[in-house]
DNA sequence: TTAGATGCAAATCTTTTGCAGTGCG
DNA sequence: CGCACTGCAAAAGATTTGCATCTAA
């Protein structure tokens, strides 16, 4: 779960991060925005769309992939690699990757410092210009390899 | 390019695989392998199948959809990950990572050895359990890098 | 005031599924 | 010969698009 200051400091920035990015602050966007800072879930375009459709029942899914898009070219999110179907987006943005559980579906944070080190000094292949790097670890999280233990004995 | 000896050592040991995995050697599963041998383009189920269809007319794109899958499963290819549409296949199943192009969607292969070093030494984090680490390194190739520069003078 | 945003519905694209017929081992 | 495999067509998802209508700046 997502500690209170860090929504805080993320709630705090959107305005500032959209004027730079040329967006319009609308409601759409900041509820969008204000449920995925609000949480570490790693949630699906269906899933923040039914959420934040609590408050703006209006909203439609269209918009939501429209301002989902808009953030992740500006950098305001994360978008998650899936072995699976649906995009996964994360408005944690620093150096950390994903543990993704190829039972459950489930989408966790780890940071491990060697392999951003490592990330940092990447040499720039043959003139790629390097602009994003995602890391993703498949397998069983905790759960789930327990289970299968279970279901093995 | 694959390099011929390379193309021909998949080949070789692709009945053994298969065996292993106990998936028949059928002709369907025969030419969707010596194809994806034969590339390093990281194609698309639909351009594996355009292509197999040469050889093959009655091939359905939907056999090639259940064959990527059984490989994927038994490791005899690689799938990855997509900020795009479609997913991308590699018979190339060694330690390496990808280069994506956001301009033109082209995949490189690469190799980073202080990153393998890395990710060989992965602390398993809260008992999750790796089976694969995926690395995707996003930005502009050579020649979209040089497309843009031009643009921007 | 107006360029940019939204909502809706339809279209598109990718992937999966059910099932009858076929063929590998 | 039997069970796994294939092809086909239809279904299911995910994402995008066109366009008329709004609204933040």
């Amino acid at each position: 779960m997502v500690h209170p200051d860090e929504i805080y400091r993320r709630l705090e920035r959107f305005p500032r991060l959209c004027r730079e990015a040329g967006l319009k602050v609308t409601p759409q966007r900041s509820a969008v925005y204000a449920m995925l800072a609000a949480t570490d879930s790693h949630p699906t375009p269906e899933a923040i769309h039914q959420a934040v459709r609590r408050e703006l029942p209006n909203l439609s899914l269209a918009t939501v992939y429209k301002v989902l898009d808009q953030f992740l070219d500006h950098g305001l999110v994360l978008k998650v690699s899936k072995p699976e179907q649906a995009a996964r987006y994360d408005a944690r943005v620093d150096g950390h990757h994903h543990l993704v559980c190829e039972s459950c579906g489930r989408i966790g944070d780890i940071v491990i410092e060697p392999l951003n080190d490592a990330l940092s000094q990447i040499p720039v292949a043959e003139g790629f210009q390097v602009r994003r790097v995602e890391v993703v670890l498949q397998g069983l999280c905790s759960e789930c390899a327990a289970e299968a233990q279970a279901r093995q004995a």
